[in-house]
RNA sequence: GCGCCUGUAGCUCAGGUGGAUAGAGCAGCUGCCUUCUAAGCAGCGGGCCAGAGGUUCGAAUCCUCUCAGGCGCGCCA
């Protein structure tokens, strides 16, 4: 448990215990804040004028019983103070030890410091980025990237057990399409100048790969019938595309357990054997020549197609199939990130995985909004129509990877980004990275300056003498971190960690700034140095969460 | 037209079950390096939390409506 738990366990216990007296109302869940101003205490609780309400009581006298009856709980082993303020809220003060016994634990446990069970090995599927291999990845699919790839992290470090997976949509109009744009662009690239398809694809990018495949096989298909070479093209171009994503993404420091190629799902039989499913289960129906599903029955806007006139299946179906393949392998949780253009699409799936067994409940879609480039104060233009848009590799090279990700965790998922390009290069305070992996080298320095002096630190340091308000102050900002963390998975929000670390590294620098870590008494020394530590591997903890480094010189 | 996300300082954004005097960075101005890294610190100014109703001891937060921006509404993916 961390602080924060535990003080909320002495509270409900004691606000349990008073339920015997006051009745059966007054065992509520209880809820601590943490306040806004120090004076306020270190914790806060409204539960007496919870319990007040439903008892219909006033809730003064309440949290004066209330209070005592934490304060026995506690039996002055971690609450200093206990205070009734406003309308009735329970304000506490904990003592100096309970924080420094928070730093002490941090500094045993060290890098697994704000590790949870919380999880309790609940088995997660994480779906994220899943590209369709026919262009390199943009900007968005960056913010897709950072958010999958961070919150698969933090939901291990809490006790999950993550699988990633990508999906590759390897089959389809799209990757048809795209054979033929290939097709088109070598032909051109022989000398034999041919039109693009009308939707084909018609990016930069799709030139070079037209020379690549012509380094490689040379003119002999120049003159091909086009039905004969176009599943060469479309292999071709979508394996090589492929191949770029999982390099940028390699580049991005972003992991996957997994590839999952649509094709797979087809040539198992498991998009004609959803469909059965669905059929079986009296939820399809026959119009037009193509097969509905009755989504709108379940909450979908309208009846959504599965099999063409035509007989072949749709992207849809094939999605269903996975969903369904993923709850067959066993999971508890099915996690899919995706761009918020796609939220129309939620609902149709809903509807069919809850045709399915109602595994719907284990699906939790995270709409990923836009990014929008900025430089220099202006929006950077882009068009996917031209295809002339800002690839994911472009940033990387222009700002780096650890800028380029705690930037995209900058913001909750939830709302449109502004991509400060200017910004995530500069090097001073106004730069959040660089701001957080400063504090991190800069008590590097403090133990490479301690050790050029000949002093290490030793076990059990004295942390019991940093009673300054300045330490304590820090202490109180470490032992927030396994807090953030817990409540950075269960709310699936990764932002939450980047904003921590900043709040952590301003408390750091502000106390480097007025005092000194080495040079006092060889015991002040030690419980510093102590402190420095806890503040480092916080840090650099938080900082691997989001697939930052932390560096030790800079 | 319907649906989803968003609306908080000049700009970009935080604000864990509704809680006490709404925060940070940027931009602007002013100070601080013979010291463990100035990629740092301190200070000044800045707000009708889009608007209107409602719920209640209490609303940036919940409900309704209005307005504004983004996105979506294919037998595309």
């Amino acid at each position: 448990m961390n602080i924060r738990e535990i003080v909320e366990s002495l509270v409900s216990s004691a606000a349990k215990r008073k339920a015997g007296e006051w009745g059966e109302d007054a065992d509520l869940p209880v809820f601590l804040e943490i306040p806004r101003q120090e004076a306020h205490g270190d914790f806060s609780t409204n539960a007496a004028m919870q319990i007040a309400r439903k008892l219909g009581r006033k809730p003064r006298p309440i949290a004066e019983e209330l209070a005592k009856a934490i304060r026995e709980e506690d039996g002055g082993r971690r609450i200093a103070s206990l205070e009734i303020a406003g309308p009735g809220f329970i304000n506490i003060v904990l003592s100096e030890k309970a924080w420094m016994e928070v730093v002490a634990q941090a500094l045993e446990k060290g890098d697994r410091f704000g590790e949870s069970s919380r999880g309790a090995g609940e088995r997660v599927h994480l779906e994220f980025v899943s590209a369709n291999p026919t262009g390199p990845l943009h900007v968005g699919h960056g913010r897709g990237a950072a958010v999958g790839d961070a919150l698969g992290r933090i939901l291990e470090f809490t006790g999950h057990v993550v699988v990633r997976e990508y999906y590759v949509n390897d089959v389809g109009n799209q990757m048809d399409n795209l054979g033929r744009s290939l097709l088109a662009r070598y032909r051109t690239e022989c000398g034999r100048p041919t039109e693009l398809p009308e939707d084909g694809y018609r990016g930069e990018y799709m030139i070079e790969l037209a020379r690549e495949f012509r380094a490689d096989h040379g003119d002999r298909y120049a003159d091909a019938p086009a039905e004969e070479v176009l599943p060469l093209f479309r292999k071709e171009a979508g394996d090589r595309i492929l191949a770029g994503i999982r390099e940028d993404l390699e580049t991005f420091r972003v992991r996957y357990d997994n590839w999952f190629p649509e094709r797979e799902l087809h040539a198992r039989g498991e998009v004609t054997g959803a469909v059965e499913e669905l059929r079986g289960q009296g939820l399809l129906y026959e119009s037009e020549g193509a097969t509905f599903l009755r989504s709108q029955e379940m909450g979908d806007e309208k009846d959504r197609v599965l099999v063409r006139a035509d007989g072949r299946t749709t992207y849809f179906a094939a999605d269903v199939a996975y969903h369904r393949h993923k709850v067959r392998e066993g999971y508890d949780r099915l996690i899919d990130i995706w761009g918020a253009d796609h939220h129309g699409y939620v609902a149709r799936l809903r509807a069919a995985l809850r045709a399915l067994g109602g595994a719907d409940s284990a699906l939790e879609v995270l709409l990923v909004q836009f990014v929008t480039l900025v430089r220099d104060g202006k929006p950077v233009q882009m068009s996917t129509r031209s295809g002339e848009f800002t690839t994911l590799r472009e940033v990387l090279e222009e700002v780096g990877t650890d800028a380029a990700r705690f930037f995209y965790l900058l913001r909750s998922y939830h709302t449109h980004l502004d991509f400060d390009l200017t910004l995530a290069k500069s090097q001073e305070r106004s730069n959040p990275v660089y701001y957080v992996q400063y504090a991190h080298a800069r008590i590097c320095s403090i133990f490479r300056e301690a050790e050029a002096r000949g002093v290490t630190l030793a076990g059990n340091p004295p942390i019991s003498i940093l009673t300054l308000p300045d330490e304590i102050r820090l202490m109180k900002a470490v032992a927030r971190f396994p807090d953030v963390v817990s409540e950075s998975a269960k709310s699936r929000e990764p932002h939450r960690i980047p904003f921590y670390l900043i709040e952590l590294a301003d408390q750091f620098h502000k106390f480097y700034q007025n005092h000194r870590f080495l040079g006092e008494t060889p015991e002040r020394t030690q419980a510093r140095m102590a402190l420095a530590r806890a503040v480092k591997t916080v840090v650099a903890t938080g900082l691997s969460l989001i697939g930052v480094t932390a560096p030790e010189t800079m």
